[in-house]
RNA sequence: GCGCGUUUAGCUCAGUUGGUUAGAGCGUGCGAUUCACAUUCGCAAGGUCGCAGGUUCGAUUCCUGCAACGCGCACCA
């Protein structure tokens, strides 16, 4: 016996090593696993004679602005364990590694970093050599993540790593927005869209927070009327004053009537505009609009033909318009223009008010709604090459087919509720990081002529768009830009559809409603067949993990603490999918505790087989010993079920339970008896089981605690090729059931 | 406002299609332990399964209503 055993297992000093072992047999890359167990060509079940036993997940990728956090660890641990278990059951299994350039998280975090150190913006470096700044540091950024993906046991295939923003999937983010603009699907226009002052740009309908304020409603006279409004700042150049057509108390008013009033800077001429879209029950059931700062007023302006005037620029601070109050910012000028109204005796009262202040989700700056000339994807519009369908129904259908099954199943509902409130996708930002929008503008007297493409148009005179696209826009590729689209590869092919797409809940409008979108659009399939979607990881009590209260736990601390099996296993049991997890140190010492209850398990296995082989055929047991044998069997059937139907929290813990409290609690300890006092038949029964049991056991837990039970099956099998490995040695229960 | 979820032991949570005495981990109490165990083992206490109805031979599980908490979406000036 190996003298490692006589002391603890020691995470530490293995992890490393094993990974390296791992890794240098290659097998993370499918084409290398051993043909005769991974590539039976079923060319039955798949025409074309490509492997049907096959499994692909593509790795949510990373974004490349910090470090590896705990809802990683967790993402990472289930796809891990997902990835394990297919290889050992002898699919040709690829997971495939990555890392996300995110846009707008990587270039605010770069600005603010350069603020500190330099007092420097952005545009006093200038856009190449700021660019320059956002690439050393996401490069940097990018190794320390991969590395902390390596310390959890990924067994992915590094030789296949993508980033979103490295030329391959440029050239996929170039052709898809050319094809989309082909199709009529991406189109530019002025609409009103969220505009984040402290970002500089536009941001999606998803990347908004709301937060609660309590703020006041102001009731003011607008000539004959009441209006109430919490943003007073914003009325100047309010000029139409809208209600009800079926409200009664104001029927004497007509549609198109002018009204002379005294407004906030003087005497100004109203027009009175009846639209159904106003709440009668509302304050005074009259507002006036304010197109260019309110989606709701914006669509008002647009059904009568009003015009619009921006009242407020980028930064926040008023315009002209404003007379006495411009250049003033909106939080300075409320007060202000409350006093004057207060002063003109225009303001009738003031109400406590609470309502939801939209926030960007990355910079917390304050949306402040502007009309602005974007880009856009229409998710209205029928497509020819889709049977005429639009994007919205192919998003549906995608799940309502149940081509796509998403888990937990509840989240369905929500998918279908979102979608059904789906907007026109503004995909374009003003910013710097990311993917350059593939348009070129070239001045013709008057005329623009516009070039959309993926190369650079040739001859003089072509402006490239400054604009760039939402990181979403190409994380939305990721399953198929990932194997090579737009060009026709083996790997498209073979690994397209992929099987399972694991992420979080939080997560899923964001990317995963898009990559069905993109793919349903471009490849006319799904990208995956099956969304796990997993909970948030919060601390003990349940609170959230935040930087403000310190109750963070980082999983490279506890691997380096408890070794990454104990944190993996700590993530994995009782954690169902969709729910929120709790985690503490004391959950994650008890699994230490487990990886070295198995370390003395093998320990006194190996100890009390002494000279007695593995028989593989064996089947001289006792009846106790076959009745014991039965009951491992069961229990390996029941957890092959549960890992093929993603309800790994129960395996894991069956697992647990049985080699702990059946195996060693009440197994081992009767053999003490049996080794001891036994005949020799009962003896050779009982360490055939031992020998059998430690196998089996070492093989099921594998996905789940990938390094301790791969260093016991290293010490205790001493393989003598790479073949031998615990990591592609054959899932005990053969058959998929 | 619309929708979704949760409510089970002191704490954190499981409980797969309704079926014996409802489970785990941690914690608590008692005992044992140089014999695989940087510890471990044995035993024990502890639950009206949120509340009220309904379906059923039988409900923690299915249905309805209510309550508390959490989340998502939308938003009214």
């Amino acid at each position: 016996m190996n003298e490692k055993f006589l002391k603890p297992y020691n995470p530490s000093e293995t992890e490393g090593r094993i990974y390296k072992l791992w890794e240098e047999s290659g097998f993370f890359n499918p084409d290398n696993l051993p043909a005769k167990r991974y590539t039976p060509v079923r060319t039955d079940v798949h025409p074309g004679g490509l492997d049907a036993r096959r499994f692909s997940i593509v790795m949510p990728p990373p974004n490349v602005t910090g470090v590896l956090h705990m809802g990683h660890a967790l993402m990472l641990t289930l796809e891990d364990s997902m990835v394990r278990f297919k290889r050992m059951q002898g699919f040709k299994t690829l997971w495939l590694p990555g890392t996300d350039h995110a846009a707008i998280a990587t270039q605010s975090r770069v600005e603010k970093d350069i603020y500190k150190s330099e007092k420097k913006s952005r545009h006093d470096l200038g856009r190449e050599e700021f660019l320059k700044r956002v690439e050393a540091f996401a490069k940097q950024s990018h190794d320390t993540i991969i590395s902390q993906v390596k310390t959890m046991g990924a067994s992915a295939d590094w030789s296949r790593e993508a980033f979103t923003l490295d030329p391959k999937r440029s050239l996929a983010v170039r052709t898809m927005f050319k094809e989309m603009y082909a199709d009529g699907l991406i189109y530019r226009g002025h609409r009103i869209v969220n505009w984040d002052p402290k970002g500089q740009t536009t941001i999606s309908d998803d990347e908004i927070v709301y937060q609660e304020e309590k703020t006041v409603l102001y009731y003011m006279k607008y000539g004959p009327f009441t209006i109430a409004t919490s943003r007073p700042e914003t009325k100047f150049g309010d000029k139409h004053v809208c209600m009800h057509p079926k409200d009664e108390r104001y029927r004497d008013y007509k549609d198109g009537q002018k009204i002379d009033l005294e407004w906030i800077n003087g005497p100004i001429t109203a027009t009175v505009i009846k639209d159904e879209a106003i709440d009668m029950e509302f304050g005074s059931g009259v507002m006036t609009i304010t197109p260019w700062h309110d989606r709701a007023d914006f669509e008002i302006a647009e059904r009568h033909k009003l015009p619009r005037e921006q009242v407020i620029d980028e930064y926040g601070k008023l315009l002209p318009i404003a007379g006495e109050f411009a250049g003033m910012k909106i939080t300075e000028a409320r007060q202000k223009v409350v006093r004057k109204l207060h002063d003109k005796g225009l303001m009738v009262k003031e109400e406590p008010y609470t309502h939801n202040l939209a926030t960007a989700e990355r910079t917390g700056g304050i949306i402040e709604p502007q009309i602005k000339l974007q880009w856009f994807i229409d998710v209205n519009k029928p497509i020819a090459k889709r049977k005429n369908k639009t994007l919205k129904e192919i998003m549906h259908e995608a799940v309502a087919s149940e081509n796509i099954k998403i888990l937990p199943e509840h989240f369905e509902k929500t998918y279908f509720h979102w979608i059904e409130n789906l907007r026109d996708w503004c995909i374009s930002r003003q910013i710097w990081y990311g993917h350059r929008v593939p348009v070129w503008y070239k001045k013709h007297g008057t005329d623009t002529e516009v070039y959309v493409g993926i190369e650079v148009p040739t001859g003089d005179g072509w402006k490239q768009d400054p604009d760039t696209l939402d990181t979403w826009f190409s994380s939305g590729l990721w399953t198929f830009s990932t194997l090579g689209w737009p060009e026709k590869t083996k790997d498209l092919e073979l690994y397209h559809p992929t099987d399972v797409l694991e992420t979080g809940y939080e997560i899923l409008f964001f990317w995963v409603v898009r990559m069905i979108l993109m793919t349903g659009y471009a490849l006319g399939e799904v990208p995956f067949k099956t969304v796990y979607l997993h909970g948030t990881v919060r601390d003990g009590q349940g609170r959230k993990m935040s930087k403000s209260l310190g109750n963070g736990i980082d999983p490279i601390d506890i691997a380096k603490k408890f070794g990454t099996d104990a944190g993996r296993m700590a993530l994995i049991v009782g954690n169902t999918p969709g729910t929120d997890t709790n985690i503490s140190e004391d959950k994650i010492r008890g699994y230490k505790n487990f990886a070295n209850k198995l370390w003395n398990i093998a320990r006194f296995v190996i100890e009390n087989t002494k000279g007695e082989e593995l028989l593989p055929d064996f089947s001289a047991y006792t009846p106790a010993d076959a009745t014991l044998r039965q009951e491992r069997h069961d229990l390996l059937v029941d957890v092959t079920k549960d890992m093929e139907n993603y309800r790994f929290y129960m395996g894991a813990e069956k697992l647990y339970h049985y080699a702990w409290h059946t195996f060693a609690d009440k197994i081992l300890e009767e053999s003490k008896g049996i080794l001891q006092g036994g005949t020799a038949e009962e003896q050779k029964s009982r360490k055939q089981f031992l020998l059998h049991t430690l196998d089996k056991i070492l093989k099921v837990l594998h996905p789940f605690i990938p390094f301790v039970t791969e260093e016991i099956w290293q010490l205790w099998k001493n393989p003598s090729t790479k073949e031998g490995m615990l990591m592609v040695a054959e899932w005990p229960i053969s058959k998929s059931l």
